[in-house]
DNA sequence: CCTATAATAAGAATGGTTCTCATTATTGCA
DNA sequence: TGCAATAATGAGAACCATTCTTATTATAGG
């Protein structure tokens, strides 16, 4: 669930992927509308339950590519299944929140000022180890309300 | 390396082994001495390559011991190998700096009073997500000076 | 010392992910 | 519209970090 119209978010794509000489298959246009219609990272088995018809091995490379046409995350916890999501430029920079017994990973947001403060030190920090910044990554690990009880 | 002595890190490994019924045996202090040496997460390989004499199973099935003892953390990125380093008890609250390219992970402090922001900002998110929180993790993605050559 | 129990280590097994390759679809061009 | 040329697909094999199995070795307590 995004804040831009599923028909931005193909052109976005049909964009994305022409320029890493890349083309906006049948298949990729379902692995997109699939993860639009989610508020949450999906598992390739998450995926293939929604859509059977989807080939496993296509679906790997696909999100792949989707991957490297900067549309799609992988987001890599201590579950043994890695996560899918639309990338921040669709859905907004965001955070996640996971739960360890279920492995379930939510999105949430921190409030401006604070996501503020902490870039402005990040970036410092970065410029002190001599590293280029690609992007942050900050998590909430725990236990969801279901698995407590 | 860390704030604490080495000594110190024994009797604590000691202490939180027996409570779990597990034995601080010859190769589980080797592993935590190989780790209090190092100013960095570790991979099993990078383990093995500073001890030969160690079999990587035991390597795996120990630094998980040590895990459940609550010493040791393993640190898992988009790299193929896992990480390994001494516990917060024993190193201080931290965070990582991760160069994609080559897989190297440095440690990093946020300034206390951003740390402290964050995590009442953080407290708060878990409470409205009905979460109980364990811990949160920090990662700073990009790439190193040695990579950018 | 004995005995019971835990730890070790070599190699087999597991399983998520990636690779291979024959088949199918798509694009650009005549 | 048809025809290459090239890319995408999908079924299954291969890969490889990690976990498991099991026979052997070490340890702790009586």
């Amino acid at each position: 669930m995004s804040t831009i119209s599923e028909t931005e978010i193909d052109q976005l794509a049909a964009s994305q992927l022409r320029s890493i000489d890349q083309r906006y298959t049948k298949n990729r246009r379902q692995l997109i509308s699939i993860l639009s219609n989610e508020t949450k990272p999906l598992t390739i088995n998450q995926i293939l339950e929604i859509d059977s018809g989807l080939a496993q091995s296509s679906v790997y490379r696909n999100l792949s590519v989707l991957e490297e046409a900067g549309l799609v995350v992988r987001i890599i916890t201590n579950d043994d299944h890695a996560h899918y999501e639309l990338a921040e430029q669709i859905l907004d920079h965001h955070h996640h929140i996971i739960c360890s017994p279920c492995g379930e990973i939510l999105d949430f947001h921190l409030s401006e000022k604070i996501e503020k403060a902490l870039e402005s030190s990040l970036k410092e920090i970065a410029d002190n180890f001599g590293f280029s910044i690609d992007k942050h990554r900050l998590d909430l690990l725990g236990t969801c309300g279901d698995c407590t009880d």
